[in-house]
DNA sequence: TACCCCATGTAAATAGTTACATGATTCA
DNA sequence: TGAATCATGTAACTATTTACATGGGGTA
């Protein structure tokens, strides 16, 4: 249940309209808790409606017309209490590793494509974080604020290195070695 | 749309019951695609309406009664395809990451114990992946079948690893660094 | 026969995805 | 005035979670 409390989170650090919302969950706040438009959109919806945050006066609700919120007391009270609670990590749900594991059965025809593709794909997420962390983290700043967000985003970094490292291994071990290696 | 994948490759390594097969996704095959039973019963209907699975004979239809799957070759055929489908990473949504950043905004009240406890958490997960390794993938055995398994293995530890590694560096920041260190 | 555990399920609620609909604004 | 784009939404579907229901077999 992190959806409300990421727009929370989203609203806090800048009051927005749904599309705004949409877009810094293009980057930014999505790249560790994604979601859509229509998502968003209902949510926005449920928090306004549950007394969390509220359009701000000026937007006049008319569909087709911008609506922008900000967040209420309440709703900062509940992002409070949301980060010091007790909630356990999700399972893992991963299809490549699951594949990797199917592949063990039936073979590994096309797996191999597959995997450069995810790896290729690694590779530029990795590439615009780490060109995230050089244009807001550079060295002389340390405001605690900007440093735990800092911690976030080198989670993020270290996550697609993981990838990279797997998926290499990964491939090593599905197209590298030569069918009867010990024979050649 | 991986949970029938993840129970064709269970029942292709071995013909199950609902509840075996519940029992393997709490370790082995859950370790990356977790299900509840719930899950798993609803998908064998599907799987066997689709003409994918059988039940096996001996097993007369009731309720109350174990009734034995097995894989037929049109769910291998589907699998074999699966392994080599082009399917895009999903993008990551983890609340732990998207909390810590909550906390840049409204504070880091109570996060450091949940830091800690989830840090707990992995190392022992990281313990279980270790003495599995140990116990199945000793030095001197590499069947092609062991090694993609081994592989996959590898990827649970190495995610372990990670986490761990991530969280000794949030807890740092958050519980380590005195209130005002410049001044101390 | 009462209780417990094995085993298979149903139901309802929540969360996320995909496709489509509608109004407002801008600019050629 | 027509097309493009901004902006907000609805609807239908799929997936997942949580809680509960039911039957079978063994055994104290």
């Amino acid at each position: 249940m992190s959806l409300p409390h990421a727009i929370l989170t989203a609203l806090l650090e800048k009051p927005s309209s749904g599309l705004e919302l949409t877009r810094r969950f293009d980057r930014s706040i999505g790249y560790f808790w994604s979601a859509t438009h229509q998502q968003i959109y209902r949510e926005l919806g449920k928090l306004e409606e549950a007394g969390l945050i509220r359009a701000l006066p000026s937007a006049q609700p008319a569909r087709g017309r911008r609506k922008e919120y900000e967040v209420l007391p309440a709703g900062r009270a509940e992002l409070t209490g949301w980060v010091g609670r007790s909630e356990d990590p999700k399972p893992v749900r991963d299809a490549l590793l699951l594949r990797m594991r199917a592949a063990a059965v039936v073979g590994t025809e096309g797996l191999e494509a597959e995997l450069g593709r995810h790896l290729d794909l690694h590779r530029r997420q990795l590439a615009e974080y780490e060109d995230i962390e050089r244009r807001h983290f550079p060295p002389e700043r340390d405001a605690a604020e900007d440093r735990l967000r800092h911690v976030v985003l080198r989670g993020g970094i270290e996550l697609e290195r993981f990838w990279i490292g797997w998926l290499t291994e990964a491939l090593a071990e599905v197209g590298g070695p030569p069918p009867a290696p010990r024979r050649g």
